[in-house]
DNA sequence: CATGAATGTCGCTGATCGCATACATTTTAG
DNA sequence: CTAAAATGTATGCGATCAGCGACATTCATG
C-alpha cells in the first residue's frame, strides 16, 4: 500500500495496531516511546521523529519499501531473460542465395 | 527496495539525488528545507522531522509503500478467483443410488 | 445505566530541532 | 596543480519535541 504523507502513515499505523489487538500503551511500550507520541503519530503529526517512526513500524512488524529513479529494483524483477540474436535467427532462415 | 532505518533511508535519498544530478542545495530548495537538513538526513539522522522526509521523497519523485498484517494489499493481488462449490461438483458425479 | 479501559488533551521541563551564516574539507574540472 | 563547486562542520538562535502526570472524554461491556 502506497502513501506519501504523515497523515496516511498515521492511519496505517493505527490500522495495523488495531489489527493486532494492541492498545496505544501496548504499542508505545513495544516501540520504546511514550504513549503520547503514539497518539501524535496516529494523528499524523508531521514533525515527529523519524527514528521513532521506524521503531514503531518495527514493533508492528511492518516493512517499508521505496521505489523510483535511482533506486535498485528487487531481484524478482531483474530476472535474466534470454534474448535471441535476431540477426542470427533471420540469417538461418534466409535464402542462401540472397 | 526495502529498508528499516533512517541510515538506509539516507543512503537511498543520496543515491536518488545523485541519479538526478542534483546537488544537496538543489534538493534542499526543491524540498523546501535547509541544505543542512539534507546533509543530516543523508547521514541517517534519526531525529529528523518525518514531514520533511516526505517532502524530500516527493521532491525526488520517490514513492513509499508499506506492507504487513493489517495493511490492505494492492488490487492486483486481490483478484477474485471463482471458487467451485465442491459439494455440488462431487454430487454431480455421484452414483444416484448412493 | 454504570464502570473501567482506551483514547485525547494540557501544562511543565530539559533537550533537540532546523535554519542561517561562516568556515573547513573534499571532490570535480580545466 | 589549481580554482571552483560540492559537501561536512561549528555556533547561535527561536521554536518545538517527547516524556511525564493529571484530567477530560469516548468506547466497551456487563
Amino acid at each position: 500500500m502506497q502513501f506519501r504523507t504523515s497523515l496516511e502513515l498515521g492511519l496505517l499505523i493505527r490500522r495495523a495496531r488495531r489489527a493486532r489487538g494492541m492498545t496505544q500503551a501496548d504499542l508505545a511500550r513495544a516501540a520504546g516511546v511514550g504513549r503520547q507520541w503514539i497518539v501524535a503519530i496516529e494523528a499524523g503529526k508531521p514533525r515527529a521523529e523519524l527514528g521513532k517512526a521506524f521503531q514503531t513500524l518495527a514493533a508492528l512488524g511492518l516493512s517499508l519499501s521505496i521505489h523510483g529513479e535511482g533506486i535498485p529494483e528487487p531481484p524478482s524483477s531483474r530476472v535474466r531473460i534470454a534474448v535471441p540474436d535476431i540477426e542470427a535467427v533471420v540469417g538461418a532462415h534466409q535464402d542462401p542465395e540472397s
